[in-house]
DNA sequence: ATATTTATGCTCATTTTGAGTTTAAATAAC
DNA sequence: GTTATTTAAACTCAAAATGAGCATAAATAT
């Protein structure tokens, strides 16, 4: 199903439009600013004045919301063949993940609006444990859909791109239940588990799958067990366009880069306390982390100082105030390389 | 320095292009497949019939090269705006990074060569050592351009770039020589060593300081001791637009991605020692590796599986010949979190 | 036969990681 | 005001991963 909204630029003579995933973190929860009712990503024709496609971006989105941005990185090209110019030429979308602090945030007009990413992807959820639509629907669904390749092998490769995607036992798949240690292989170095920045592997599997209202085959033909009526709430809300999957690609690599850069410093403000900069990393990822181990890590790393305050605005112990030294080059910190040294 | 090289298919009213970045490990050596006597990659306009990127990429290569491709991932995407279409847009390109394997390897035509990569990038082959070319040359040069700035903040913030950039101690930068023990301070947590993965850092600090003939503030004027008179030939071989930096995206993001993914697959022949799967590494990554440890590394994630036989090509002692193991999904082995586990 | 070369197996100290326990300092409730 | 609750933060400890080296095996070169 190509939804049919058109906007006014896609007449011209262009061929290229930049469309950005602007996020930022407001009362601990991840969000995406929006258009159109939350059916849309700010977007724009490249246009000849723009000096790059970073210009251009931050022209439409400025235009379009209001909304100052800072940090601002490309993301990844897509082609839609079914928007055309008057050429001929196919709509070329180059889209951008940009941060947006807190205290950035601007009062909006009425188009434009932060909605809490998950809104799009309640799956991806794992903050208060494994979400129940993931092994009452998902799963079932998906092995329905690997059932239905003609090829045995074809089928045995999705049942293991399954697991793999939803961090599920291979023996789970093929038999009943339960994920006991009597499932130990010779080479069970799968290791079995959540792995958060899988978030545009798992959204193109339920793609693949007829899962996704944009999808071309939605609603899938295979259920044998029919979807519940109210499926299509159930699994999100649907956007315009491909730019639910673009979503998808943001936070896929907003999750994994997190991981090996300091990315959240540009989520926070000034000052900070260092588990309100835990709560952060954890709306991002999805999924709880161990404090202690996190603290650890943070001043191994040595990238936040404190300011000699504290903070008393919660409950318990007042919590020492933190800075990102922003003296030091981030460029580069924590590149660690997993290769064996060099000899 | 913007080079007039013109082709013809720019006359036309699409704005977007394809670029090429091929690699094959042929004779131990990393190269790239270019045309044009080594001075572009393969590339071409996207056409109304193509239907994807990949398409056009496949299309373009084919025809240009006569190479069959496998392994093909979209890289970045840039904008030249001193190249336009008739209606005044400027032109976009969508490159791509693809493997091929030796064993594909086809009779090329006269236009298209597999160049040594390192032709492009002299300073990035330390599998003997470190060139010389940079303490003797570069960094003394990268020193004075930081010297240029105005701000002492900025000049302090270059050298710890070029620092980070070149793996070198800060000492080491601001007083004379010698990177001894002395240099230990409180926060001594940047470990100064040389990362493989840098290539586009390294190459976009050289193009800012105007060291590179692409850029546009070349040769630079701020040399009070002049660069050699053969400065040209031993920063490497120049190419037309910016297809020198398409190909250090190429590099950086093949070194890095190497590192956690099997990336290296899509470059070797069906079988093959573990000698030379860790020379084909080293061909990539520019440095020497640790015979046992990659050893220890490859059998921990049961990426091969031994064939049986064993190969005497080689002097020493027959080597066991080995073979991807295919029947794994490839997606998303080793993808481990450096952030500590939930909770 | 003997030196040389290459492959491969094994050890060992150090660092990193995952997962606690304990103590400190505030607020909420009675 | 005393006590329970909450949050912060310091410290411990076993298991796993990492960096570096030595020892042995099996071929070729002289």
């Amino acid at each position: 199903m190509t939804l049919s909204y058109s906007h006014a630029h896609q007449q011209g003579s262009g061929t290229t439009e930049v469309v950005a995933v602007l996020v930022a973190i407001t009362d601990h929860i991840a969000r995406v600013l929006t258009v159109d009712q939350g059916k849309l990503l700010p977007n724009g024709p490249l246009m000849p004045l723009h000096r790059s496609l970073q210009a251009g971006v931050r022209q439409w989105v400025e235009e379009q919301t209001q909304q100052p941005l800072g940090y601002l990185e490309q993301l990844y090209t897509f082609v839609d063949t079914n928007r055309r110019n008057i050429d001929g030429h196919a709509l070329v979308y180059v889209s951008y993940l940009g941060l947006v602090q807190e205290t950035q945030i601007q009062a909006l007009q009425s188009k434009a609006l932060w909605r809490d990413w998950y809104d799009y992807f309640p799956w991806e959820n794992h903050l208060d444990g494994m979400p129940s639509i993931i092994m009452d629907f998902i799963v079932p669904a998906l092995l329905e859909w690997a059932n239905t390749a003609n090829d045995s092998i074809v089928q045995q490769r999705r049942r293991q791109r399954i697991g793999l995607c939803w961090g599920l036992d291979e023996a789970f798949l093929t038999s009943g239940k339960l994920t006991d240690s009597q499932s130990v292989h010779e080479h069970d170095n799968e290791s079995r588990e959540w792995i958060a920045e899988h978030v545009l592997l798992r959204y193109e599997m339920l793609y693949e799958a007829g899962l996704i209202p944009e999808a071309p085959n939605y609603p899938p033909n295979y259920q044998a067990v029919a979807l519940p009526e109210d499926w299509s709430q159930r699994i999100g809300v649907p956007m315009y366009y491909d730019h639910r999957r673009v979503i998808a690609t943001a936070i896929s690599r907003l999750r994994a880069k997190i991981e090996y850069r300091p990315l959240i410093f540009g989520l926070m403000p000034d000052v900070f306390t260092l588990s309100q900069l835990q709560q952060s990393v954890e709306a991002l990822s999805g999924v709880r982390l161990h404090k202690q181990n996190f603290r650890r890590l943070l001043d191994s790393q040595n990238l936040v100082m404190e300011t000699g305050e504290s903070s008393t605005a919660q409950r318990g112990r007042p919590a020492k105030l933190y800075r990102f030294r922003h003296d030091i080059e981030l460029q580069s910190l924590l590149m660690d390389s997993k290769l064996p040294k060099r000899k």
